[in-house]
DNA sequence: CACTATGGTTCAGTGACCAGACCGAATGGT
DNA sequence: ACCATTCGGTCTGGTCACTGAACCATAGTG
C-alpha cells in the first residue's frame, strides 16, 4: 500500500496498523504464517504472488518484527511469526468472519476453527463459548468447512490443509 | 490495492475481504463513516486523500454495497454506512487495538470506547465487561484517551472528536 | 453581481506491482 | 563425475494504481 508517511494521521492508531500490515498481500502472507506456512516456496506456491513482491514483504516483516527468519537445514530459510504478529490475529479472524458472511462459498463456511483444549468451535467473534475467551492462534485447530470444496488449489500446503485438522503455527507440510 | 482478480485464492475467505476493503485508503474513510463522518468534504479534510482517489473509493463502496450515497439538502451528498459496513467494525476495532498496542501514543491509547447502555469501556477484545456482548457501533461512544494529545490535525471533524465524547454513526459535524 | 463551499473530473507524473528470465548454492540421481 | 532439481532469491522492463494540481458546474451568501 505504500502508506509511507502518513504523519498526518497522528491520531490514528488504524493509520499506523495500516502501514505495517494494509500493503497488498500482507495479511495473506501473515495468515498463512499463524497457520503454520513457514516457507519461501510454500508461500509462493500457495499465494501465486511474484517471486519479487514474496521476498520484498517477507523482509519488510522482518523487519518491522512481525517475522523472524531462520535458517533451517542446508540453505533453506523459515519465517516464523512472532508474538506481534500473533498479536494480529483477532483482526485476520474478524476479516476472515465478514468475508465468510458477505461473500459465502456455495456449500458455508470455507474453513472453521477449533479451541482444542475446549473441543469447541469458536463462535463469530473469536470466542470459545466453553471457556468464554478469545483463543491465541497456538490454542486453535483448523479444519476445512463444509464450503471448502470451492478451493481448487492444488498445492502441497493446500492439500494438506484440506485434508483434515491441523494446529495452527505448526508446520502445515514437512518435507522430511 | 486493486487485488482486482484473485480466482486462484477461492478457499480463502480473507481474500475475498481484501479484495473489497483492502485497497489503500479503503478501511480508514470506513472507519471514519462508522465514526459519523457522513461528507465528501469532511473526509477530504480529515484524511489527506486526493480528491480523485476519495471519489474513486466512494463510489466503489456505494457499487460494493458498504455505503449508500444520499443527497442531502441542496446538490449536497451524504454517505452513510450500510449493515455491510458497520458488520465491519469488529475487524476495524480489532486493528485499531493493534496499533495501539504495538505503535502506541506517547501518552496512552488515543481514543477510548465505551458501552452506552452499560456505562462501560470495551475491553481490547471490543467486548463490554458488564454485559458480556461485542456491541455494535450503534451502541458505542468514543471520547479522546489519555494519548489524544499526539494528535495536531485542526479539520473540524477531529476537533469535534477531540472535544468530547461522540455517539458512533451520528454526525460529527453538522454546519446546519 | 462577485465570492465561497461543495462535490466532483481531468491530466500528467511517479512509484508500486506485475510476469518472466536469470542465478548461485545445495542436494539427488545415475 | 555429471546433470537435474529444489530453494530462495535478484533483475528487468512494462503496466497500472495512486499522486498533486488545476479545472469546473451548481447552489447559496453578501
Amino acid at each position: 500500500m505504500a502508506l509511507g508517511r502518513l504523519y498526518e494521521h497522528q491520531d490514528c492508531a488504524l493509520a499506523r496498523a495500516l502501514e505495517e500490515v494494509g500493503e497488498r498481500w500482507t495479511l495473506l502472507v501473515l495468515r498463512d504464517c499463524l497457520l503454520g506456512v513457514r516457507r519461501f516456496s510454500e508461500l509462493r506456491d500457495r499465494l501465486d504472488i511474484p517471486r519479487a513482491m514474496l521476498a520484498s514483504r517477507l523482509s519488510a516483516l522482518v523487519e518491522a518484527g512481525l517475522l523472524e527468519r531462520r535458517p533451517y537445514g542446508a540453505a533453506r530459510e523459515e519465517y516464523l511469526p512472532t508474538d506481534k504478529a500473533v498479536a494480529l490475529w483477532p483482526a485476520i479472524h474478524a476479516l476472515i468472519e465478514w468475508g465468510e458472511r458477505f461473500h459465502p462459498a456455495p456449500g458455508g463456511r470455507r474453513r472453521l476453527y477449533r479451541h482444542v483444549p475446549c473441543d469447541r468451535d469458536v463462535d463469530r467473534t473469536g470466542r470459545c463459548p466453553r471457556c468464554d475467551t478469545v483463543p491465541a492462534p497456538g490454542e486453535l485447530e483448523t479444519r476445512p468447512g463444509p464450503g471448502a470444496d470451492s478451493n481448487r488449489r492444488e498445492d502441497r500446503v493446500s492439500l494438506a490443509l484440506n485434508e483434515g485438522p491441523h494446529r495452527l503455527l505448526t508446520p502445515v507440510y514437512r518435507t522430511r
